[in-house]
RNA sequence: GGGCCGGUAGUCUAGCUCGGUUAGGACAUCCGCUUGACGUGCGGAAGGUCACCGGUUCAAAUCCGGUCCGGCCCA
């Protein structure tokens, strides 16, 4: 088969028979040309979707919106380089890419951050006043985030920025919330909550803190039913017999085990209760049988969901016992628990009592002792979509195929629906209000939004079932995730645009392994239950960033590492060739300084690869044909085989596979064997002939274009650098990053290349016997005789004695069809060939 | 306790879907070389019971079962 140099990218050349090749200078400073084409990008506007551009396809990302914690950290680096590679390879594939950003501003971090940096509390101030103390705090933060983003070059189309905080996001939030309501997915309920009797509200998790204290250990008899016999159940809070529902016992433990399934008096208040088995219990703390009440700590929740227990409240908003509690209604709980010992030592049903160390959680401001307390609460019905959330599920492609598991096992384990309220601050209000005279719910219309009721009256003169005129605001607010995982129609145009569907589903949603259970599955049941429709086509997971000790990075852990320092350091191309190739994707990534100098030395291995290459073209001429070598055809051949594994690696989402195949075959078969091969042939055309010359010229102008080309997606900075000057005089595009991914041209990967890798190997063992002497590379051998064992390889090897002399400057070069029956040193990968040398 | 993932040279990692090359690469180590792009480089060397046990097979890092250890998430 015979080569010509046809040109590789006819398409996009402007056709310049002769043009000035600028070569590249030797500085090289990766973080002023990142700083350099970052502005100027953004100055093309290259990234902004065109939503009047119809004639391409699209490819939508649904970046998960951050929570801006103010810091950008490795794992930020990891997903945004994930999502960044994807947007700039479907950009190149000739997709008008849709890649929005925008910020999950609400949720309780934030607001405890305010209340510190402000030294405040927001049960002090008004709502509103609190709220706007948190909108700045997040539009600090939001800034801190966002120049990480930049910086770390990610594509982002900055025109669709939000927050989810701005009331026009509230607007789609409550949107959503009035179309579920109406199509009868809310509904109200109860749900234990931490709740403080001194502040009179519902804390969260975050707000309670758990201190050690000096407890008593009452053990109390409970008489079986039918039966002389009782148990002696220990607890700490025998104030809380009344609310007693049930009795457990491990079901491992010997004593007891044959009391499960029968009854049990309650003293006190002589209810009769199931004796039940659970294995949370600790048959060795106090007697091994609990009593299981509502609720006297947060396993008494755990264990009354799992046994589906009914629900005694026993205590009021302000710490008192309600009527349930008898005659000790009315005290406060302190009071009521000594009542209780008191009686139950008189009935004789104390047996003893016990000093033990005990940890409580009280309220982080009044530190008043937590109780857990059911109270109204909204509710999403999410389980009855998880039949239709696991269909879906089997149509998204995920990245890596397993990770769907993770979500339909969570799916199936769930035993009760989505809280969707909160009682917090800063939140997106739930629109909603009571009336005062008959707690009919007022439903905002959809006109009214975005409306926040404890503002604004429901515009309605009155109720619609009573007539009374006063109305209560809902004082709750929704919980974060019921902002976030809209976002796949927000980001495609919904409510406002009428063509959204051209963007929906998503084609992309990325997402951490850790928040699968959360984003991944929110986004799927609120979509569903919308639109009954999946919310992406596809799922693209980043695992988690370990610190280089193999344990989850972090600072408490002293294995952080700030992400502008490896930015600072390295600069950002390096950064994100550790993302792209620091393991399978999916799987978590230790962060490894050794592995960013690595990217950084491929930096500057490609730059000055390519600064050679420019110095040799200078006087290079598309024109002139000239018949390709054997070596050029071989590299061209191993080209269009990166190109396919390249191309199948980003389909697949495989970056690590994408980023080692390109570097490989940069660093070792492009500079290491082509260029040391052909470097004699650019040097002395009047041995070699100028149409040799010529040939490598071509070739080199091609590989090294297509180098960068599939290196852009991962290293977007330095390829430009390199484009730019080298290429797009000649190729005539504005940007590397808008010129058309190439595809692989299979006429080209031939048969030749077996006979190249027949030279290569000859150049390779005599480099490694040179090597082996203590030669020095460019030291002459006077003589060398090879065996090449038959006619066919000599004949090879002599029509491509040329580059084989000058690159191992051989004086001599003797070739023998024959076999060298054990003399010489044999070629590893020729087995049937050896050569004698003589230096 | 549950779900998922992992265990490959001193360290990290690829390969496992679909069994068959001398288990590939990087860092670190050692030896040599300033070769007209690059010493941030080039050439070379050493380093492995592929966690353990058993099974399937002519053949297992790869498939199956079990055990141990680690991670993430949840209870």
């Amino acid at each position: 088969m015979l080569f010509s140099c046809i040109f590789i990218f006819p398409k996009v050349r402007l056709g310049l028979d002769v043009y000035n090749m600028k070569p590249l200078p030797k500085e090289f400073n990766p973080i002023e040309i990142e700083k350099e084409w970052q502005k100027k990008w953004e100055e093309m506007g290259i990234y902004h979707f065109d939503w009047k551009d119809k004639k391409h396809p699209t490819f939508s990302i649904d970046t998960p919106p951050p929570y801006p914690s103010g810091e950008f950290h490795m794992g930020n680096v990891l997903n945004w380089t994930y999502f960044d590679m994807v947007a700039r390879y479907k950009r190149m594939k000739g997709y008008n890419v849709y890649f929005p950003q925008g910020w999950d501003c609400h949720g309780l971090g934030i607001e405890v951050q305010a209340e510190r940096e402000n030294n405040v509390r927001k049960r002090d101030i008004p709502p509103n006043k609190f709220r706007k103390l948190c909108e700045q705090l997040v539009e600090k933060y939001i800034a801190m985030m966002k120049e990480g983003v930049i910086r770390l070059g990610c594509s982002v189309d900055w025109t669709t920025e939000y927050r989810t905080m701005d009331p026009d996001y509230w607007r789609r939030t409550q949107l959503s919330f009035i179309i579920l309501y109406e199509k009868g997915f809310i509904y109200q309920g109860t749900h234990p909550v931490n709740w403080c009797p001194g502040c009179e509200t519902a804390i969260a998790d975050a707000e309670v803190n758990y201190e050690k204290r000096e407890g008593t250990l009452y053990y109390v008899k409970f008489p079986l039913e039918n039966s002389p016999d009782h148990l002696l159940i220990a607890t700490t809070r025998p104030e809380f017999i009344p609310a007693c529902v049930a009795v457990a016992i491990n079901p491992a433990d010997d004593r007891f085990k044959k009391h499960i399934g029968r009854k049990i008096i309650v003293p006190i208040v002589n209810r009769t209760v199931n004796i039940i088995s659970d294995e949370g219990v600790d048959p060795s703390f106090g007697t091994g049988a609990v009593m299981i009440c509502t609720y006297g700590d947060k396993e008494d929740v755990k264990t009354v969901i799992k046994h589906k227990l009914p629900i005694i409240t026993l205590v009021t908003e302000n710490g008192k016992i309600n009527e349930n509690g008898g005659k000790y209604a009315g005290l406060m709980i302190s009071e009521a628990k000594r009542g209780i010992v008191k009686d139950l030592e008189a009935a004789g049903l104390l047996q003893k009592t016990e000093k033990i160390s005990q940890e409580i959680g009280v309220c982080d401001r009044c530190e008043t002792p937590v109780e857990i307390l059911e109270r109204k609460q909204w509710f999403m019905k999410t389980r009855i979509l998880t039949d239709e959330l696991e269909k879906k599920t089997n149509e998204i492609i995920w990245y890596p195929d397993y990770m769907k598991t993770r979500l339909i096992d969570w799916a199936r384990s769930l035993d009760w629906d989505w809280v969707i309220s909160r009682q917090r601050v800063f939140g997106t209000p739930i629109p909603i209000w009571y009336c005062k005279n008959c707690n009919e719910i007022i439903l905002a219309k959809e006109e009214w939004i975005p409306i926040d009721p404890k503002l604004e009256k429901p515009r309605i003169e009155k109720c619609p079932k009573c007539n009374s005129r006063e109305f209560i605001p809902e004082r709750d607010v929704f919980d974060t995730w019921m902002d976030s995982s809209i976002s796949c129609a927000v980001h495609a145009g919904w409510p406002d645009r009428e063509d959204w569907r051209r963007l929906f589903p998503a084609d992309l949603h990325p997402s951490g392994i850790d928040i699968i259970r959360t984003w991944a599955y929110y986004l799927m049941v609120r979509h569903l239950a919308l639109f009954n429709e999946k919310p992406y086509k596809s799922c693209l997971i980043n695992g988690m960033v370990l610190g280089s000790d193999g344990r989850k990075m972090s600072k408490s852990l002293k294995n952080y590492v700030a992400a502008p320092e490896v930015l600072d350091k390295f600069g950002t191309d390096a950064a994100r060739q550790w993302a792209a190739a620091g393991g399978a994707t999916g799987s978590d990534i230790p962060f490894r300084w050794p592995d960013v100098e690595y990217g950084r030395r491929f930096l500057t291995k490609l730059w000055n690869a390519a600064r050679f290459v420019s110095t040799q073209l200078k006087d290079y001429k598309h024109s002139e044909e000239s018949e390709l070598q054997l070596l050029d055809k071989w590299v061209i051949s191993k080209t269009e085989k990166l190109t396919q594994k390249v191309t199948d690696a980003f389909e697949k989402c495989q970056f690590n596979i994408a980023v080692e195949e390109i570097r490989n075959f940069t660093w070792h078969i492009f500079c290491d064997q082509y260029l040391e091969a052909v470097k004699d042939r650019l040097y002395k055309p009047e041995l070699y002939g100028e149409e040799a010359r010529k040939a490598t010229q071509f070739t080199l102008y091609h590989v090294l274009y297509r180098i960068i080309q599939l290196s852009a997606p991962i290293m977007p900075h330095v390829t430009e650098e390199i484009y730019q000057t080298m290429y797009a005089e000649d190729a005539g595009q504005k940007s590397l990053q808008v010129m058309p991914w190439p595809k692989p041209e299979k006429e080209k990967i031939d048969e030749v290349e077996k006979k190249g890798d027949l030279v290569m190997a000859v150049i390779t063992e005599i480099r490694r016997e040179k090597a082996e002497k203590r030669k020095p590379l460019n030291a002459e051998i006077k003589r060398v005789k090879l065996y090449a064992g038959s006619s066919r390889f000599a004949s090879i090897i002599s029509e491509n004695k040329k580059d084989i002399t000058g690159t191992c400057k051989i004086a001599q070069f003797e070739i023998l069809s024959e076999k060298g029956k054990g003399k010489g040193r044999q070629i590893q990968e020729f087995p049937e060939m050896s050569f004698i040398s003589e230096y």
